[in-house]
DNA sequence: AAGGCGGGGAT
DNA sequence: ATCCCAGCCTT
C-alpha cells in the first residue's frame, strides 16, 4: 500500500469519516430529533472536561427538571449545584445558570443563534459557540475540540498529539477542512469529533478500524512519539487547592442545612490552606458564609441561593 | 501564553 | 501513580 507523505485533501479526509459516522454514531440524547437548542448548550457545558459516559445520565435528569432557560433561571442556586453533583468544575454550573438568566433577560428566553451573541454568554467560549451553531442550529462553524485537534494533528500534521495550547494556525487549518454548506459542515463537526472519541483516541488509537488509515500521515510515519511531550505538565491532584475545594463542596452539597465552621474545618488538616480555599469558594460565589448570631461564635457555611 | 479549576475510570 | 476527558476564564 502506498502511504501518504503529504496532507490529505479536505474531501479525501471528509468523505470516509462522514461515511464511517453514518454507521458508528453513538445514540446520544442531545443528538435525538426532539432535542432543543438549550438542551444542546447544556450538554456542551457539561461536556467541558467531563466524559460523555458521566454526562449522559446527569443531562437526562437535568433536562427533566429544568427543560429550558426559564426554568433554570428561576431555580435555587443551591439546587443547581446539588444537581451538578460530581460532574466537576462547579463554576460551570454557576455560569450555566447565569447564562440561563441572560438568555431570559436579554434574549427573551430564546438561545441566540449567532456566534457573537453566543460568545457573549457566560461559560460559552470558542468551542461551545461553534458546537451550538453546528449541533443546535445546523450552521457551518469551525468546531475544534480536543478530539478534532487530535484527528487533524495525526492525519494532517503527522503528529501523535496536538500542541498543549491551541494556536491560530491550527484554527485556520481546521477551517480548511470544514465543508462549505451548513448541513455537511455540521455533520463533519460531529463526525470528526466522534472519530476522535471512538477510534483516534489519545491513549490507544484503533488505527486498524480507522476509515482514513490509508491517508493518515501519523500512521504512515510509523506512529512517532509525542513531540510536545517535554512541554506538557500534568496537573497534580493530591494536596492541591482543587482537592480541598472539592471536599468542601461535597460536604455542603450533602448537607441539609447550614454547616458549622467546625465541620468544614474537619475536611482538611492544613488550616491555612483550607481557609484560603473557603475564601476562594466564597469569592467565586460557590459558597455562602453566614455570620453567627453572636460575634464571638464561628460562622456557618452553605450553598448560595 | 500560562495556570487554575473537579472528579472518576482506565492503564 | 499517571493520564485523559466535546474548555473557559483570568492574569
Amino acid at each position: 500500500m502506498l502511504l501518504p507523505d503529504a496532507p490529505p485533501a479536505p474531501h479525501d479526509l471528509r468523505a470516509p469519516v462522514l461515511a464511517w459516522f453514518s454507521e458508528h454514531a453513538r445514540d446520544l440524547p442531545w443528538r435525538a430529533a426532539d432535542r432543543t437548542p438549550w438542551g444542546v448548550l447544556v450538554s456542551e457545558v457539561m461536556l467541558q472536561q467531563t466524559p460523555v459516559v458521566r454526562v449522559e445520565p446527569a443531562w437526562r435528569a437535568w433536562m427533566q427538571r429544568w427543560p429550558g432557560p426559564a426554568e433554570l433561571a428561576e431555580a435555587s442556586t443551591a439546587d443547581v449545584l446539588r444537581a451538578w453533583d460530581r460532574l466537576g468544575y462547579p463554576r460551570r454550573a454557576l455560569r450555566l445558570q447565569e447564562c440561563a438568566r441572560t438568555v431570559v433577560e436579554r434574549h427573551g428566553g430564546v438561545l441566540p443563534s449567532t456566534e457573537a451573541e453566543l460568545l457573549a454568554l457566560p461559560g460559552v467560549g470558542a468551542y461551545t459557540a461553534a458546537a451550538v451553531l453546528a449541533f443546535a442550529y445546523g450552521r457551518r462553524s469551525v468546531v475544534l475540540d480536543t478530539n478534532v485537534r487530535r484527528v487533524l494533528a495525526r492525519t494532517v500534521a503527522g503528529e501523535a498529539l496536538p500542541a498543549p495550547t491551541q494556536t491560530a494556525a491550527e484554527t485556520r487549518l481546521a477551517a480548511g477542512y470544514v465543508p462549505d454548506d451548513d448541513a455537511t459542515a455540521a455533520r463533519w463537526a460531529a463526525a470528526s469529533m466522534e472519530l476522535g472519541a471512538l477510534v483516534c483516541t489519545a491513549r490507544a488509537p484503533r488505527c486498524d478500524a480507522c476509515p482514513v488509515r490509508d491517508r493518515c500521515r501519523w500512521l504512515a510515519a510509523g506512529r512517532p512519539g509525542d513531540v510536545h511531550a517535554h512541554r506538557r505538565r500534568t496537573q497534580a491532584w493530591a494536596g492541591t487547592d482543587r482537592q480541598v475545594r472539592g471536599r468542601v463542596m461535597a460536604l455542603l452539597r450533602e448537607a441539609l442545612g447550614p454547616v458549622p465552621a467546625a465541620a468544614v474545618d474537619a475536611v482538611w488538616q492544613d488550616a491555612g490552606q483550607l481557609a484560603r480555599c473557603v475564601d476562594g469558594l466564597v469569592a467565586d460565589g460557590l459558597v455562602e458564609r453566614v455570620p453567627a448570631a453572636s460575634v464571638d461564635d464561628p460562622p456557618t457555611y452553605r450553598l448560595p441561593g
